[in-house]
DNA sequence: AAAAAC
DNA sequence: TTTTTGC
DNA sequence: GTTTTGC
DNA sequence: AAAACA
């Protein structure tokens, strides 16, 4: 019942300071060893055959002309929306997927209790009992959330803990729901969460009239697909029709539907629009403007140097393909040089690179770079000890990874400068491309004084309530395109992180996206500030680093220490946050979150 | 936020 | 000035 | 009913 | 769209 991972927390043991990482062992071995989670993976096995149904889906798509045949499914969903469908989603329902009931015995209470159910629409005031008895917080009431959670990770604070910190209980493997069955599930919420991601394109003004649809920089849609994406991938057992609204968190009525129709049909209206690059509707049934296009635009995204406005360029431009593209950036097309929208450097890069870039990078790529990486920095410094260079990103969390991602500290040798002799060093090795040919950008110098603009923004945060721009991490950095000896193209990142912030910078270089957003989330709940940097909180009006100059907040902003903690224990391993947040421990590949 | 492309 | 950049 | 949603 | 808060 205790946090697998986590071990017996409250006797953790007591050290003072350790601050200097470990010698970094030569290239080739240190590539292992920072690889040997991926031998415990095993290579991706076969999607069930939801997967193949949608898969058909996308390829045929077009809105439901003169259709042959009418399933019910689809006439209920085109009357849902309000238009007619893509038929291509609904297939005759000659053999239901074979979906058995909840698996392992936990089904026995599943729909056996109406009493509290059936009437408990949040919007019906119903549901809350006055307040007093056992008022739950995010809806889900604490049978759901033992079932949802598994009893593994199930302990006796889950019942009450807000959604957020409910979330974070969770395991959050792609291996682990495959097992249970429920990623194609997962897979279809995030594939429409990337559709509404790439979306995303600033449509504030149109006409003159404001769309309102985004506040600030925050897809809504986009977010709440992907937290019930990562809702359904912890989800410990087997989903099956039909799904309540509130049995997982952040999965509510409309949510609810949708998947219920996932699991039914393998499809859902408005993945089916998008897939078609036919414009959605939003719940009342409006179209919703420069909807069109999802499954093209999501496309082009893939590439680097390609976002929302490029994209949407290209869609409004008619072009439908990566060979659309391709031709209207010959001379005389609408992409050339002096033409109606030139594309870019990088884009023309990546797009002549595309069958390297978007097949995403291998294992042997991954040791390759960072073998370079860790000769190269050795090279440029002269410090031929003591460099540490670490797989973060998705290469961390799991086998598949588009791109390679390292974070890089030295407990002694300065760091300052060193990105820049790096970047050079790889360049006149020929193992990146140069800038002018490909993505090459750099973030360097922004670490003098940063923690002092990070105590500042801290504040400004809390007084202002300024929905404020958000500020990425202050390391130097590289984002470039790697060419391997093989001559591949790959993209690669490095980021390098003092020693004094190892633990923050590769939590937050680890990810995922969607994991981190919670954890943050519940710093802020918890009255504290998380970032790549440090953990923060505020005492007398002034912004203290957790654990150094303060303790961190628990529940309701009060100061306390987890057990094993006291004064002048400082942070060195991730596991320490996961600690001062009073979170039980994640290994890397179970932070993996859908986004 | 800041770099790079425009 | 606009667009893209990371987990 | 209103605000927040990561940094 | 969902949760937390007022």
């Amino acid at each position: 019942m205790q946090q697998p991972e986590s071990g017996p927390r409250p006797a953790k043991r007591l050290r003072t300071s350790e601050p200097a990482p470990p010698p970094s062992p030569l290239p080739a071995a240190a590539a292992a060893d920072a690889l040997a989670g991926w031998s415990a993976m095993k290579p991706q096995p076969q999607p069930p055959q939801l997967q193949q149904q949608q898969r058909q889906a996308g390829s045929s798509a077009g809105p439901a002309g003169p259709a042959a045949f009418v399933s019910p499914e689809w006439l209920e969903q085109s009357l849902a929306q309000g238009q007619p469908l893509p038929a291509a989603g609904f297939p005759p329902p000659e053999e239901p997927e074979v979906l058995t009931p909840v698996a392992g015995g936990r089904s026995s209470r599943q729909g056996s209790c109406p009493s509290v159910r059936e009437g408990a629409r949040p919007g019906s005031r119903e549901s809350i009992r006055s307040g007093s008895t056992q008022r739950r917080q995010g809806g889900v009431d604490a049978d759901d959330r033992r079932r949802w959670l598994g009893e593994d990770m199930w302990h006796e604070g889950c019942a009450t803990m807000g959604a957020v910190e409910l979330m974070l209980q969770g395991v959050f493997s792609e291996e682990r729901s495959r097992q249970i069955g429920n990623e194609p599930l997962v897979q279809a919420l995030s594939e429409l969460s990337k559709y509404e991601g790439a979306l995303a394109a600033d449509s504030k003004l149109e006409g003159g009239v404001e769309l309102g649809s985004e506040r600030g920089e925050i897809n809504e849609r986009a977010l709440q697909y992907a937290r019930a994406a990562a809702s359904v991938r912890a989800c410990a057992y087997r989903l099956c029709p039909p799904v309540r609204a509130h049995q997982l968190p952040f999965v509510a009525e409309s949510t609810a539907d949708k998947i219920c129709q996932i699991l039914e049909t393998g499809t859902c209206a408005p993945l089916e629009f998008f897939r078609a690059d036919q414009p959605v509707r939003d719940s009342r049934g409006r179209v919703r403007p420069d909807s069109a296009g999802g499954a093209t635009r999501a496309r082009f995204c893939k590439l680097p140097g390609v976002a929302q406005k490029t994209a949407e360029r290209w869609w409004q431009l008619g072009l439908r393909s990566f060979d659309d593209v391709e031709r209207a950036a010959q001379p005389g097309g609408p992409l050339a040089e002096g033409g109606e929208a030139p594309i870019g450097t990088e884009a023309r890069f990546s797009l002549e690179h595309r069958e390297d870039l978007l097949e995403g990078t291998r294992r042997e790529e991954v040791l390759e770079m960072m073998a370079a990486v860790q000769a190269g920095v050795q090279a440029v410094t002269g410090a031929a000890e003591g460099w540490k260079v670490e797989v973060v990103g998705g290469g961390r969390r799991s086998q598949a990874a588009h791109d390679a991602d390292f974070c890089v500290t030295h407990p002694s040798v300065p760091l300052e400068g060193v990105l820049l002799q790096l970047r050079g060093h790889l360049v006149r090795e020929g193992r990146l491309f140069p800038p002018g040919e490909a993505m090459f950008r750099t973030q360097h110098g922004r670490m003098p004084t940063h923690i002092e603009r990070l105590r500042h923004e801290h504040l400004r945060r809390l007084s202002s309530g300024t929905p404020s721009r958000r500020t990425l991490d202050r390391f130097d950095r590289l984002h470039a395109i790697y060419r391997t000896a093989a001559g591949r193209a790959c993209r690669i990142d490095v980021i390098f992180v003092p020693p004094d912030e190892w633990a923050f910078g590769f939590l937050g270089w680890v990810g995922s996206k969607t994991f981190l957003r919670h954890m943050r989330r519940l710093a802020d709940d918890r009255g504290m500030f998380l970032n790549s940097h440090r953990l923060f909180a505020v005492q007398d009006g002034q912004s203290v680093m957790v654990p150094d100059e303060a303790p961190p907040r628990h529940a309701g902003g009060k100061p306390h220490w987890p057990p094993g903690w006291a004064p002048g224990r400082r942070v060195e391993h991730e596991r320490d946050i996961f600690e001062l947040l009073g979170l039980p421990y994640r290994e890397p590949h179970k932070r993996d979150m859908p986004g």
